[in-house]
DNA sequence: AACTGTTCTTTGACAAATACAATTAAAGAA
DNA sequence: TTCTTTAATTGTATTTGTCAAAGAACAGTT
């Protein structure tokens, strides 16, 4: 789209034919990924709460700098290669995953953030649903915990810079659904939202704010104890996906 | 703050004095800036209306590549260089601009986006008020006009870009205020808002929603040929700036 | 001095969205 | 049957948004 069959007169074509590009000072890319899906987690056996946490996909260095610690997964950009398309790799590698929702977050370009030499970050945020991915080299941690970790590089704070964006977009975006899985009820979706936003919504008002975007399934839930819940699934908007998640 | 007084282990060490950063694939990077304000135009000296106009900052370049074309202004990273002086030394030396409000905006990193090389460009927004700026070396260009126009490199889509940024961020963060001079009255904010959006806005309205952002002066226009306006001042929110805005 | 055109500014009526309390519904467990 | 738990609804108050219409102040014209 940018720089192909556009006229280039003699005097450009002679510059670029002189162009020695190892003159220049040149620094390495990484991309990053933070993966962050839901999933329950047994916390109380007793009493057979299955309360829903966040969690981000780490991956344990086994070479040096920071060898042994957690980190994002993430590998150097190509020369010939789009950052897309190293985050593709990097992804498939690392974790297993493949065709999942991403999105560029920040470029972390701190002079010191990389003991080896000067290495810039490209991270994205990319959303899945935990209940149908198979990860294999990477392990999924709670939100909560990665805090007290000591995570590699600057990812502690790219994580953090990460759950900001979640939070920022969650309330004029529809980018949940891409943690959620295709059948589900309000209350699985209000505790998603809860635990993006670190506060307690009201059951009247999320239900009411949200029930556009949702098409009921027909199904109930069952066992579980109490009433059953009403099974929805995510209502694509006529109009497409909104203008904000296309990228 | 990221790896400086962290333990290193001599297995670290060793390795980083063995590591060859030349053997890497090398990227170069730059910083572009957007830098929007708005200002008057008069555009009909008839009836001496003086509409505003969304207006951005380009430079000729006079080199190869895009020689003679217009282009962001923008400048590549140094070795040592964070992104953000590698903005505030382009932003002087192209345009003259010094301490103005900025954010990064994204990264562009298209394989071919420049002919010399693989370039990543990290863009930056920056709003100014341009009352109070003093220009040199580069011009302002309303933004009607430059889809008219064949920037240099991938710069028309990055313009593009960042004003899905403003008109996204425009409804829940005050970074208008960037843009506008210490005292204004209502409809000229409500103006750059409409600007920002394309779109008109009911005035009743708008001033219903924007007050509480605002301090009264106590002045009032006058000679405008028309009821006189208030003139009033931003009013910082009393938690200090947005979250959104930090960074 | 009165009239006119302009646009800033305010008002009030109405609709829609939101906040919150209180109630009803439907299970499983004791 | 009764209790517990969570789902779902209802109703009311409050806030916020939409919109039309009227009033206010000034410059220019008659």
């Amino acid at each position: 789209m940018s720089s192909k069959n556009r006229a280039v007169d003699p005097g450009e074509e002679e510059f670029l034919s002189q162009y020695r590009p190892e003159e220049y000072a040149s620094i390495s890319i990484t991309v990053d990924a933070i993966v962050v899906g839901v999933a329950k987690d047994i916390t109380d056996n007793y009493r057979k709460l299955d309360r829903q946490s966040l969690k981000i996909l780490l991956v344990k260095r086994d070479n040096y700098p920071y060898k042994g610690s957690y980190s994002l997964p993430g590998g150097f950009v190509g020369e010939k290669e789009t950052f897309e398309d190293t985050l593709k790799r990097v992804l498939s590698i690392k974790t297993g995953l493949s065709d999942i929702y991403s999105e560029q977050l920040y470029t972390f370009g701190s002079v010191e953030r990389d003991p080896r030499m000067r290495i810039v970050s490209c991270a994205y945020i990319s959303l899945v649903d935990i209940s149908r991915t198979n990860i294999t080299g990477a392990e999924w941690f709670a939100v909560e915990e990665i805090p007290k970790m000591d995570l590699a590089f600057d990812h502690n704070q790219i994580v953090e810079e990460a759950l900001k964006r979640l939070r920022g977009k969650i309330d004029y975006t529809d980018i949940v659904f891409h943690m959620m899985p295709v059948e589900f009820t309000i209350s699985e979706l209000q505790e998603v939202y809860e635990l993006i936003l670190g506060k307690k919504l009201l059951p009247a008002a999320f239900r009411r704010t949200i029930s556009d975007k949702l098409e009921d399934t027909g199904k109930m839930t069952s066992n579980a104890g109490h009433r059953p819940s009403r099974i929805f699934r995510y209502k694509m908007p006529s109009g497409g996906l909104d203008d904000y998640e296309s990228q």
